[in-house]
DNA sequence: TAATATAAGGAACGGCCGTTCCGTTTGTCA
DNA sequence: TGACAAACGGAACGGCCGTTCCTTATATTA
């Protein structure tokens, strides 16, 4: 039991099963991004083209396939804040080229939303080490911007998300003709605090 | 056919249908308020102390009930701001003042988050009239407060809901010790653009 | 290429929950 | 107060969907 670990993390997998358990998962991001996380497992795996029993060799849950989708998704986050941390420039549009980069990404695939909104708690905290990296991170990124003066210094590393939280909003539902870009730069402003008064 | 209509629709009730009814509303805020819309019509039945048949007598459908209490939530912001544009005073006082009334009215029933995220695309479509009429009011105010010069000119009537949807996303999930009034009150003192550089 | 563990497939199960239905109760009106 | 329509109650139904389980297929290794 001490030599031998059968729960290791990291067992390498069958060729096929590592192939699945990505064409899983890719599947998931199309499905619920179309349909919200209510779609059912059977579609996922029509989708993928496997059977139910494959997804459930993977994940043991339904849920545990959402919060997998919720993590991968932080950490797409995060890594644009490492890379956004490396980028030579004005901290504040360095700041906000990432949060564009963030809400294309969120664009692109809208299971976040569905899984955010509608997932319930467990998928948040099973998902808390990679938010507080990336909160790690974007604090260092908002402390450099403000630091350099370009950035209102009443705003906290927490404020972000909630902003973005209504960009992405936008994206899903509302009128037609409303356009989540504009809103985007309008926050964009906002954070950068010049007055333009009306 | 054309002297009696039988789908009249403010026939009177009978005395107990119509405190039924009330009942029956006020039981749902509270429910979908603790548990989100998947709570179940037994849960709501149950905490308002009638039978589920009841509810499907005053309700045909669980949607037609959170398409209901979607629309009283629009009612209400759309009260708020009638009054607001009654009100005497500094212009962007007076919408800040409105939008602090609004979050204080989604923090009181949570279930407003649950039904707008969780309910789909028709408890919208269903309240559109509720809604445009609500962007009107919203409309107005936002341009007194620009005329009078003290907003930011380049914000949209649509912006505001935006914005005061990542306050309320604050108000449900969100790291312990996070205060939405903050948050709020930063997104005001952006609405005004006052700098506030670092 | 044979042996074996690992993985895939998908029919079937079971529970949950929205909805129905009908027997009973209650308000209303004369 | 009696008659009747209106409203209520809640057991039961049915479909949907997450999950299981056992058979079959496939990768791996010697």
């Amino acid at each position: 039991m001490s030599t031998t670990e059968n729960t290791d993390p990291v067992r390498q997998l069958r060729s096929d099963a590592r192939r699945n358990r990505q064409r899983i998962l890719d599947a998931a991001v199309e499905v619920f991004s179309e349909q919200g996380v209510e779609a059912q497992i059977d579609d996922v795996a029509r989708r993928a083209d496997l059977g139910v029993g494959t997804i459930y060799r993977h994940f043991p849950t339904k849920e545990a396939l959402v919060t997998e989708l919720v993590r991968r998704k932080f950490r797409q986050f995060a890594a644009n804040a490492r890379e956004a941390l490396t980028v030579e420039g004005e901290p504040f549009e360095v700041l906000a080229d990432m949060l564009r980069a963030d809400a294309e990404l969120c664009a692109r695939d809208a299971s976040l939303q569905h899984a955010l909104t509608g997932a319930g708690e467990s998928a948040w905290t099973h998902a808390q080490a990679e938010i507080d990296e990336l909160s790690g991170l974007l604090g260092e990124l908002v402390g450099r911007a403000q630091q350099a003066g370009a950035m209102r210094g009443d705003i906290g590393v927490d404020d972000i998300p909630m902003l973005m939280c209504g960009v992405s909003a936008t994206m899903t539902h509302t009128a037609p003709g409303f356009d989540w870009h504009r809103h985007l730069e309008l926050v964009i402003a906002m954070l950068r605090g010049d007055g333009h008064r009306a």
